[in-house]
DNA sequence: AACACAGTTTCATTATTTGGAACTGAAAAA
DNA sequence: TTTTTCAGTTCCAAATAATGAAACTGTGTT
């Protein structure tokens, strides 16, 4: 994955900084770094200088900058399903009274783009923006199963099957059966297989072409429901993640994009 | 601001796609930059490569990536005050019933980290991230107050003065007689400055040393109440501002950061 | 068929990054 | 107090990567 030039390196530094999820000194990132000293503490200097990284003077640590919060709003806004599929999630939780999940993919991972939570209907920018582990996760598979064949022999190989629970999938071709079944009845299941308790339908999202943009997942817990119960909803999903894939493929373009940004600001 | 060797260059193109806030062309692109043609294909090409941006084959577009997003959530959780500040601005939006924000300071301009709003509950993310102006804005005003002498003359220089409505700053002169007035009470005022109809009150957040972090805001619309009843609520707002500053000093480091991530994900 | 034009590639030149090593200053140990 | 240690910082010749003018490609247009 890495080794663009210098703007590459730039990039693994950062990616440094934010898997530390805290503060981080110069010396722990040394380490777990392969940059010669030097090195690091350029790209360090360079990256804070440009608010890609912020410095606590104070206590001498890196955490990732709130530039980086800027360009990710446009992102968010641009190149992310979110803006298109709100109102389905919207009537989708409504619907379903359960959590839902949008979710597309970044480096072979899952990034959650989207959240309408069940219980809790606030708590959304903490969730958008979160990763999470593909072979292990309904969006993750329902993704995975309908990439080509170039991109998923690269997405499955970079798996890591750590074993979150017993039902977790483990290995290369458990997780390439599932794949094919998933392709063939058109949406995925995880069975506590990230979390035991936990269990989640999820639909691809494509255009009309078959490109694969992202997922859809409804979650629920085996405390409230079964399996039977919750696969009542897939049509529905199904649906929904039809209807998000046509409106992606329509949106893009009236040339100036309507307004992307619903909301007045109304700051101050 | 620009000119950090490659990075610096990097980053510039990073800003210029997410100015666009549309995708946009590599032709557009060459003509709002002031790089060769050659140039800007590699760096466009890398940053894609790292998904940092992401590139529409069909329609032949750039948009941030959503790598940013990944990154920006790390820097929300680690960088900003949001998590910090959230049980304090869920309080202050119940006990006043309006729109709150939190900002902090990104290039000189506003960033709304979080915000509570008062009519419709949900929106978090679309407005983390949104940058505004600091002049004419109550959050703006109430940072730039309290910044130490040389970062106070670069801001202040950098501000657009755009007249938004007809009781905007529209000077250098007439903005820092105002942050004098707002450094001496402690608060700052937004009397639709920005936008016609929209008041609010803002208080910064401070450490005791008297390094400024960010600020709040308390806004409502001329329809509904006057600057005395909004007034009402400084102490308050000032209060809580305090409280944030306190355990923003406090907060950072208990070496590993508690659980900055609240909720458990139950995702899938 | 010829043209126009956005987007892409090439390659010798130029400028930047690189990193070993030496330096600094503050805090811990003697 | 003096010495030691070590995180963090600076230096500079060598190595590497970025540069950009110009040539090319291929798609869509006259």
């Amino acid at each position: 994955m890495a080794g663009d030039g210098t703007i590459g390196k730039a990039c693994d530094v950062l990616d440094q900084v934010a898997a530390f999820a805290r503060p981080v000194r110069f010396a722990e990132l040394l380490e777990s770094s392969n940059f010669p000293k030097a090195t690091l503490y350029r790209f360090l200097q360079t990256l804070t200088n440009q608010g890609m990284l912020s410095y606590d003077l104070d206590r001498q640590t890196y955490t990732p900058g709130l530039r980086l919060v800027r360009l990710a709003h446009a992102a968010w806004t641009q190149s992310s399903l979110a803006p298109i599929a709100r109102p389905f999630l919207d009537a989708l939780s409504r619907e379903t009274g359960e959590t839902v999940h949008l979710a597309q993919l970044d480096s072979n991972q899952v990034l959650y783009v989207d959240k309408r939570n069940a219980a809790q209907p606030i708590e959304m920018y903490s969730q958008a923006g979160k990763v999470g582990p593909a072979y292990c996760t309904g969006v993750g598979k329902a993704m995975m199963a309908f990439l080509d064949e170039a991109a998923l022999n690269r997405a499955v190989s970079q798996q890591s099957y750590h074993r979150f629970t017993d039902k977790t999938l483990t290995s290369e071709a458990a997780l390439r059966a599932d794949l094919d079944l998933i392709r063939n009845r058109g949406y995925a299941v995880d069975d506590e297989e990230h979390e035991p308790g936990i269990i989640c339908i999820a639909c691809p999202i494509l255009t009309s072409g078959g490109r694969m943009l992202g997922a859809i997942s409804v979650t629920g817990s085996t405390e409230r429901m079964n399996f039977d119960q919750l696969e009542t909803w897939v049509p529905r999903v199904r649906r929904v993640a039809e209807q998000i894939g046509a409106e992606a493929q329509a949106w893009r373009f009236p040339e100036t994009r309507p307004s992307a940004d619903t909301d007045r600001m109304q700051a101050t």
